[in-house]
DNA sequence: GAAATAAGACTCGTATACGAGATATATGTA
DNA sequence: TACATATATCTCGTATACGAGTCTTATTTC
């Protein structure tokens, strides 16, 4: 692997960056990040989930999960409430700000996905995400 | 867009997280991070580049490359020499350590891209790579 | 040649990302 | 019940990543 242009890990990362710079642009519109965005995403679909349900969903470290949640509380669109069941969970609640946001950034990322599609071309479009899919799964030793 | 593992943005991240988390093992093993490889990387094939064409090259912000090259300088893999030709720019050379890391290094990413070939297939791998590179391309609004 | 503009490198602030470790609470087992 | 283990959250330190701005030096333009 003479070029760094030809390494898989230089190629997956520029991918990611390009369309996480697309997707930044398109949120900071509304005030929020891409990752704010999934986070968001996961508790539209259901309410009062912990900050550990989240992370394992998103794929994401504790460490990381805890700094995204603090954001999202300052931008008062989450707020943490304590768990009735086990005194060691926060649930995460939307506020009315952060139901409000679920249209307008739900239309950001459906432009996004349709701009992929646009550059690439449907059944490539496809192509990749399954591809992108095998990858993230993968057990690389 | 109901599902945040079926958004584009999601798909491209969570592959480069995957991918990534195993160049970051691997390299660990000689004290170097995926992007300190990358940088590396170019200066095995032309030593004595600038900051700014190294950061062209990676597709890097001048204020992530200054942190990268400062962290390889005090691994005293890199060193920074002042430009006879242009006084703004700090021409980069390899040390003895960082040339002598260049086999073990490549080895180890030569066997990560071996292993995404066995994950995938040779020919997805080559379709994947295909794809990774029009998206990383793809003028996205 | 002087002024305007551009380019290289840097600093600062913010946001992921994650290893390591601390604390509090649950849960399983002897 | 007592103890070991596991889980949820958080803190700290380090490393990208990038917007914004500064400083110095080149280059362009008049």
């Amino acid at each position: 692997m003479n070029r760094i242009e030809d390494c898989i890990s230089f190629l997956t990362g520029k991918a990611a960056q390009a369309v996480t710079r697309a997707a930044r642009d398109r949120l900071a519109r509304h005030g929020v990040t891409p990752v704010q965005y999934a986070v968001l995403q996961v508790l539209w679909e259901e309410d009062g989930q912990s900050g550990a349900a989240i992370g394992t969903r998103l794929v994401l470290d504790s460490a990381t999960i805890t700094g995204v949640i603090d954001r999202l509380v300052k931008l008062e669109l989450i707020a943490r409430r304590p768990s009735a069941r086990d005194r060691r969970v926060n649930a995460l609640h939307l506020t009315d700000r952060g139901r409000a946001l679920r249209g307008p950034l739900q239309a950001e990322m459906d432009a996004l996905n349709a701009d992929v599609d646009a550059a690439l071309g449907g059944p490539a479009a496809e192509e990749l995400k399954s591809l992108l899919r095998r990858i993230a799964a993968a057990p690389l030793p």
